[in-house]
DNA sequence: ACGAAGATTCACT
DNA sequence: GTGAATCTTCGTC
């Protein structure tokens, strides 16, 4: 496999359909000691200060002032004091919006992966070492560190595709959609949004979406 | 300055 | 299904 850099214009347009775009597209991860790729196949949209479920509604100060940053930059944050998430900012500068990478299916290093997640549990599937955001951060050693880098362009890690022929969609197969998950605080009208999405009956997927309509 | 809650995961009942 | 782990961030006093 050969990936190729994904074109900034990827990351352009409303949050929601960069964040259903975003599926199927490769993360490549390589911190100088073997490439680790993955592919992802869930993700969620969270809008600028007017998204009530969004970090970015404490402003472009704070954790999430790199949110408001241009498209492509890395916004990794900790939550509950000990699992990391990832994020892609997307849109125009200033926008505040950024999609959650939430799952993935692991496709290259995964000797690597299965060695950063400590549990090693043995109930662990392979096609589940990234099922989930703070285990696709864990499995790829993704962390504070990698804040605010280039994801279009950072060899650390970034984003990319895998078509032989330029501009070609990604393979990927029907989408489902449905609320986000975990931002019942954000108040019925936020949290009821559709804007989580994901690759229909995959084994990576995080949890399992309410059946489609 | 203080306290509550969190875009989660894992182990155990 | 329930609860613990663990610490940063934000809202409020």
């Amino acid at each position: 496999m050969i990936p190729k850099a994904l074109d900034a214009a990827a990351l352009a347009g409303p949050v929601e359909e960069v964040a259903r775009g975003l599926l199927g597209v490769l993360l490549v991860r390589d911190d100088g000691s073997g490439r680790r790729v993955v592919r992802i196949v869930e993700t969620e949209a969270y809008g600028g200060p007017e998204d009530r479920a969004s970090h970015a509604r404490a402003g472009r100060t704070g954790r999430a002032g790199i949110m408001f940053g241009s498209a492509g930059l890395a916004y990794v944050y900790l939550v509950y004091g000990m699992h990391h998430c990832l994020n892609v900012v997307c849109g125009r500068e200033g926008e505040g919006a950024a999609v959650l990478i939430r799952a993935a299916e692991p496709i290259e290093g995964l000797e690597r992966m299965r060695a950063a997640r400590w549990t090693g549990s043995s109930s662990d599937r392979d096609d589940r070492l990234c099922a989930g955001p703070a285990r696709l951060c864990r499995a790829l050693d993704v962390d504070r560190a990698l804040d605010g880098l280039d994801l279009l362009h950072d060899g650390r890690l970034h984003l990319a595709i895998d078509s032989p022929l330029p501009g070609a969609a990604p393979a990927r197969g029907r989408v489902v959609t449905g609320p986000r998950v975990g931002v019942a605080y954000a108040g019925p009208e936020w949290a009821l949004r559709p804007w989580r999405f994901g690759l229909a009956g995959h084994a990576g997927l995080s949890r399992p979406f309410a059946a489609t309509v």
